[in-house]
DNA sequence: TTGCAACTATACAGACCGGTATGTATTATT
DNA sequence: AATAATACATACCGGTCTGTATAGTTGCAA
């Protein structure tokens, strides 16, 4: 099946890791559903914290693309792309696997301020608002930067919601807000 | 020190519990904190499920009374206090020992569905929108459960914003963005 | 066919987990 | 002074955790 034994460890711990939690997986589960043995997950990550780390690396690529791959699916002009992340993200959650953001859980998982995950969490974070902000610069914005933390805030808060309370159509709703928000922006900016 | 033995060990475990996470912490490390044995912890919770639920339970509760005190503190006029309601948690933010939300930091902390940990997040974040919702209807908003829940995920995702970087205003960005939902949503009234 | 590398199989080390058993000291009430 | 409740001290249980050691198996290539 996974020609590469490493990708397909990773791969098998990270979904693992993203439905269950990260300190909810053992090591004896990820080789159990991988089908391979601890001697061979230890020889490519020699530890479970480097497992967690290429896990959140290969998330955060995963999903950046993601992002932008569906932004430009469904959208041209930078103001209706702003728009498309929300919609980016609402079908997201729509999906059964969804389990909240792995960035966020991870971070609530690894209280220590310099542990590791939390920089991995931060680093993703603030890939997404610059995917955000520039957007926002596209479409004219006086503030992008203002505008961009203020749009991240409210699919962060979507996702919180969502994963507390299933098939809330959060992400409609933060997307109403935002579309608010961006118009307000963009007619200050004139 | 501590009258009640039972109030004095839920209290240290849920120090413990926030700042360091529920899984990350043993009991071992509450009793020592407490200074106290096994043997009297058990006595009051028969298991730590139920020490995590009591610290739930707690926090919900002085959140809860610390949000509606605050914003009493602060503001006479419904669409003033729902603008108080992000200068508490401004103020929540700043603390030092800041480390999230204890209900969204919970929740990621146990993935499965039906935990009862879950439960008392959902509860407590139903509670708190409902406290919005109520202020947002006083103010003549037309749509008060919406409105309420945009303001929610610009609390949460501010918080979470907060926890990943610190120092970075976010929850006043936040309340800047509150206010113009707010404003838009009350002209819309009329 | 031999040799080598990748992988498997399994057992184990040592630490820590939640939870229990047994017994003792302290305190207040009667 | 006797009793009962409360709390402490300590050792222990079975289980699980990450990580390692040792040995056997497979497949491929010279």
């Amino acid at each position: 099946m996974a020609r590469n034994l490493q990708d397909h460890i990773l791969q098998t711990a990270s979904g693992l890791f993203y439905s269950q939690g990260i300190k909810a997986t053992g090591v004896d589960a990820i080789v159990k559903a991988a089908g391979t043995t601890k001697m061979s997950l230890y020889k490519y990550f020699p530890s479970k914290d480097d497992l967690v780390l290429a896990h959140l690396n290969k998330s955060r690529d995963a999903m950046l693309n993601r992002i932008l791959a569906g932004v430009e699916l469904r959208a041209s002009e930078p103001k209706q792309k702003l728009l498309a992340v929300f919609a980016v993200f609402d079908e997201l959650l729509a999906s059964p696997e969804f389990r909240g953001c792995p960035f966020i859980n991870a971070s609530a998982e690894f209280a220590e301020a310099a542990n590791p995950v939390q920089l991995a969490a931060a680093e993703f974070s603030d890939a997404f608002r610059e995917i955000l902000a520039e957007l926002a610069r596209q479409a004219g914005s006086p503030d992008p930067e203002q505008l961009s933390q203020q749009l991240a805030m409210l699919i962060s808060g979507a996702i919180v919601s969502e994963q507390m309370r299933r098939q809330s159509g959060a992400m409609r709703i933060a997307s109403a807000a935002a579309k608010i928000l961006i118009e307000q922006s963009l007619t200050t900016a004139g």
